[in-house]
RNA sequence: GGAGAGGUGGCCGAGUGGUUGAAGGCACUGGUCUUGAAAACCAGAGAAGGGGCGACUCUUCCGUGGGUUCGAAUCCCACCCUCUCUGCCA
């Protein structure tokens, strides 16, 4: 959520953080208003407020001195209809004005590049070469079809489009990623390991920013408030809502596995086959609380640990600084890091790093004290996927096949799935 | 799902519709005393929002949201959560 205190004081430098990032003009104005009534009011409210204050302690003394109260009375039923009528405004004002707030996305931060799509991206460096093959690569759809590990009609019958089932060494796969990079994270990075609910509250979704606005990208649990969690970012993060951390506790570092559901509305028709866009998909989720001064040293950091797992995977990938107008609706600045898909000859998305500043912790008052008796401040938050299981999976399989259609298995991963070779049974 | 009990400050725990932001205790901070510490004594200390350059000041907050009242932690209604018993169940 936006300071409305700093949309106040640097009215100009946010707006055009903001105006770089689509929010239109009408926006911000309808917000300038909506904030100057509401503190007028607030001030007209507190002052009758006052007034009953003070004449009930009056009332109270001269009661208990036996004196004569009902001309007081009298007035304060006025006073009171008053505040009852300039009180039901106000809520209505101020639920107007929240409403509004929390549908104004980021501010950006100063270092992220301007620009309107994906096209004005920038790229910060690539890691090691994509392999040359002596022989037409082949997507992992038709990989997996062959070595028959991956059943995606069986789960379009089961369940519907976008689903998938792993079988026999895909599955194992699938579950030896998932140990390898939370034991890289948890050992080696020093985050600590989380298992979360995967269904979470409205205020839960609120809190991370996946609501009010983007109802329609989430499944939500029919008869309740209740949703599957997009991603273990939201659970994880609102672990520590509407508490005050010492300042001892940060950085707080979680590494958390969880399965991410995606209702995908508006992508119909995109990455329809293989494991790049699903409804449901497997994701180690990286997450921390940090003290505003760290968060960008922090979140260079977090990038590096993403980019670690895929290095150990030697997979080739390039981190990408999305410009302003392709930053997510909560993050300050965001590096996405893109594996190499042979099959396509593209860089694919396989992790999305963020620093969301204080944006997510002010909607979720995740506070902490820089001494003991100092005044809270809001935590910054920061997430990246470390990395999204299922696109993994493909990745492996493109940039590992071989021409006799077998599958070679990284060597980190080698402990974990006890063979060094998918092939044909 | 059913029955009962309960939700008050960092924690424990009082609380009769009218100086209760809230007794008392623990923990905490400062001071006195002490060579130092402990004990004892004294004092201080919550959050959000509004106004003011500031000292400061006002409003709100006793699970949440409504209601009754001149006035609500206290009365009424709904909901949420926790605990105990119970039903079904991985």
């Amino acid at each position: 959520m936006l300071d409305v205190r700093r949309f106040r004081n640097e009215f100009d430098q946010v707006k055009e953080g903001l105006s770089n990032r689509g929010v239109t003009q009408e926006e911000i104005e309808k917000l300038t208003q909506l904030d100057q009534r509401r503190r007028e009011w607030i001030s007209e409210t507190e002052q009758l407020k006052n007034r009953r204050n003070v004449v009930s302690q009056e009332i109270a003394t001269k009661k208990r001195n036996g004196e004569e109260t009902n001309s007081l009375i009298e007035e304060m039923k006025e006073v009171s209809n008053k505040i009852k009528q300039l009180d039901d405004q106000l809520r209505e004002l101020e639920s107007e004005f929240e409403r509004h707030l929390l549908s104004i996305p980021n501010v950006p931060h100063s270092s992220v590049p301007v620009g309107l799509s994906e096209e004005d991206n920038v790229e910060i460096r690539t890691w090691s070469e994509p392999r040359t093959f002596d022989f037409e690569p082949l997507p992992h759809w038709e990989i997996a079809d062959k070595l028959d590990i991956l059943d995606f009609e069986a789960a379009a019958k089961v369940t519907g489009s976008r689903f998938v089932f792993y079988k026999g060494l895909g599955a194992r796969l699938e579950r030896a990623l998932i140990n390898f990079m939370m034991d890289l994270h948890v050992d080696e990075h020093g985050y600590e390991e989380m298992l979360p609910p995967l269904i979470v509250n409205r205020d839960s979704m609120i809190g991370t920013g996946q609501l009010p606005k983007f109802e329609d990208d989430v499944f939500k649990i029919e008869d309740s408030d209740y949703f599957l969690v997009p991603t273990a970012e939201v659970p994880v993060t609102n672990y520590h809502r509407e508490q005050i951390l010492s300042a001892d506790d940060l950085p707080k570092k979680y590494a958390a596995y969880s399965a991410c559901f995606r209702s995908e509305a508006g992508s119909a028709g995109r990455d329809t086959r293989g494991l790049i866009r699903h409804h449901q998909f497997n994701k180690v989720e990286l997450v921390y609380l940090t003290k505003p001064e760290h968060s960008y040293e922090l979140l260079e950091e977090l990038t590096s640990h993403a980019e670690k797992v895929l290095q150990l995977l030697g997979l080739p990938y390039r981190v990408m600084s999305l410009c302003s107008g392709d930053l997510g609706f909560s993050a300050a600045k965001t590096y996405d890091i893109e594996v190499w898909l042979p099959s396509s000859g593209t860089y694919r998305e396989i992790s999305s790093c963020s620093n969301f500043e204080d944006f997510q912790a002010r909607r979720s008052m995740l506070r902490f004290r820089r001494e003991p008796k100092a005044k809270p401040e809001f935590v910054h938050t920061l997430n990246g996927s470390g990395l999204a299981v299922g696109r993994t999976v493909a990745a492996i399989l493109e940039n590992y096949q071989n021409e006799d259609g077998s599958v070679s298995i990284p060597e980190v991963l080698q402990p974990y799935m006890r063979v060094d070779k998918i092939a044909k049974s």
